[in-house]
DNA sequence: TCATAGACCGTATATCCATACGGTATGGCG
DNA sequence: CGCCATACCGTATGGATATACGGTCTATGA
């Protein structure tokens, strides 16, 4: 298979499984306890046949520095953790992980912005977006931060809810469109609250 | 602010740094030195107060044991790596992680599937697959295993490129469809290779 | 002015932890 | 059969690590 051993897979599942529940990895004693083992020589043996295939990394007495190596680490980034919300209440919103519905984690490579802590997600939820290839049940990203420009796609306050809108202007003006002909929604851009502009799109098979 | 002073926040942001590069937590000896404290109980203080105020979590004595607290920790999900490829040849992708062109990290839960190690992913050109809204530029998920229904968008192998289609079936036998009527491609799916599923799909601003 | 909290220093010390040394048993292979 | 790799056991050992105790200095607010 993997040039590897049935053991030598089963002690490399449970160092990710245990990485990703607990944010570490498991010092030579707990690998131990979990698999029955009575010496931590056992454990150091398989840990260093391990790092021989190359699948396994570590810096040695330092502890609990042991990590995975998988082809694709190498082109990987950072992750960020967003919010998910329904509706957002109108302002920056201030204890916004209270409210959240859930979390998206994607790498921000993926997502093309920094890594903005005041990025969030948001539910879509109609068609009025169609013209762009949004649907309903998308999960928009969106960055506050950014300044809107001409064509970029906002999330707006509506009538305290969180709607997408393109951001457009004539003469100067701002004003709001929903693209699809059966929403003709002409928004004058004066009472509104602009929320930040998507920066990215999620699609799940529904 | 947050109810932290402005050292704590330093502190805070160090760790959830080194934690995102190197996998490991610090020790109290690294923060130490990274602040140019010259002593460890420095830095436990400082520790003490984070975990008194919530924002950090550890098990006593238990080496790297630290932990940040988020809000939005709750709602994680496990995350998985993809390869993001442009053309996929023939047959199931053995050396798959060799030709990879990117990875796309992103929780399990926001992509819909079980983490499944043969699921990859694949840059849309063209817009054959517009009827879907899935634009050029997409990044879509294609899970191998998944048998395809009707109506399933798929990823099929066609003159040894990858090429998105709906999967439809007539009177019983499966044919392919491109989503544009510019393109009224219509392939009997008799040589045709269906390389899998779309499960997800990630679009970011151009 | 006293009290309090934050931000540091120096010195232990018990335990955690990786690792070295020397074993046994088993199974595949030439 | 001998050879080798895998998979285990038992016993150290020294450095890594978290943490306790007892301090100093400086703001800031009562």
């Amino acid at each position: 298979m993997n040039g590897l051993t049935r053991r030598q897979r089963q002690i490399l599942e449970f160092l990710q499984h245990q990485h990703q529940e607990s944010g570490v990895m498991p010092s030579f004693q707990e690998i131990a306890d979990h698999f029955g083992f009575r010496s931590l020589t056992t454990v150091a043996d398989h840990l260093r046949l391990l790092r021989r295939k190359g699948v396994l990394a570590a810096e040695p007495g330092r502890a609990r520095s042991l990590r995975v190596v998988s082809p694709l680490q190498t082109l990987r980034h950072r992750v960020v953790d967003l919010p998910v919300f329904g509706a957002i209440p109108a302002g920056p919103p201030e204890g916004r992980s209270q409210e959240a519905q859930g979390c998206v984690t994607i790498d921000i490579q993926t997502l093309g912005i920094k890594p903005s802590p005041v990025a969030f997600a948001l539910e879509v939820k109609g068609d009025s977006m169609i013209g762009r290839h949004i649907v309903s049940g998308d999960l928009v990203v969106i960055e506050p931060r950014a300044e809107p420009k001409a064509g970029d796609v906002v999330a707006a306050l509506i009538d305290g809810e969180s709607t997408l809108k393109t951001y457009l202007t004539r003469n100067g003006k701002p004003f709001l469109r929903a693209e699809n002909p059966r929403y003709p929604d002409l928004v004058p851009a004066q009472e509104l609250v602009v929320q930040g502009v998507m920066v990215a799109l999620v699609r799940k098979r529904q």
